[in-house]
DNA sequence: AAGTTAGGTGACCATTTGGTCACATGTCAA
DNA sequence: TTGACATGTGACCAAATGGTCACCTAACTT
């Protein structure tokens, strides 16, 4: 399997994506304390944290016996440059704001 | 299913990034065309070409009997804003920046 | 040392997914 | 209008995926 299909096949399950928004709220956490966020057993959030590990979306740091996560954002940000060049960046950047500012008005 | 679910799982699958990319190289194809450059009959790449629609990252327009698809890079924007705020955005940028000039130099 | 806490492994099963095929519709060209 | 061309549908099958469990090792606590 190449590098991009780990992330993006890592993405591509709602647990996963979850388990980014925690580490995005705040980083290094222990797979115990992400577990008690998800409706699943132990062993599911486990695989789920390999996958993001093995991906590099996820990278961990040993602390004794616990295991901590930290958020990589640079494989996010290669998606992004594979579809969106800079000349478009500005066009798209630009429609997500005004949507955004849009939706704040309401 | 939800909206980010349909454009996740659309990106998994290579043949469906790899259809993404010949729209990035050039927009307005035809499925006979697109399915060419893929090892696979012709009602796989239209399944492919249905599931990234459902998922908004093609558009499509007809023209008397020929489906022509455009790429539309704002669900991609949605990723990286999601992961990715202004203020991380700039360090990796240039780090991503930075890993490309090296790999330019060798 | 003994109990508790944090995490890892491999097997297992239900469901989803990628790809193909037989068949069908609508559009263009001679 | 007849035939070729572009695309759509639903059924089907093999393979991959998400989640659980029984069982295990390593580290901290008292």
């Amino acid at each position: 399997m190449t590098d991009d299909d780990r992330v993006f096949k890592a993405l591509a399950d709602p647990s996963r994506r979850f388990l980014l928004d925690l580490l995005f709220q705040r980083d290094g956490r222990t797979l115990t304390e992400l577990e008690s966020e998800l409706a699943m057993t132990r062993f599911g959030a486990a695989k789920h944290l390999r996958v993001l590990e093995d991906a590099g979306l996820v990278v961990v740091r040993r602390s004794g016996r616990e295991k901590l996560h930290f958020l990589n954002p640079v494989p996010i940000r290669l998606i992004h440059d594979r579809w969106i060049d800079k000349f478009t960046e500005r066009q798209v950047t630009a429609l997500v704001d005004l949507k955004n500012a849009l939706e704040d008005e309401e």
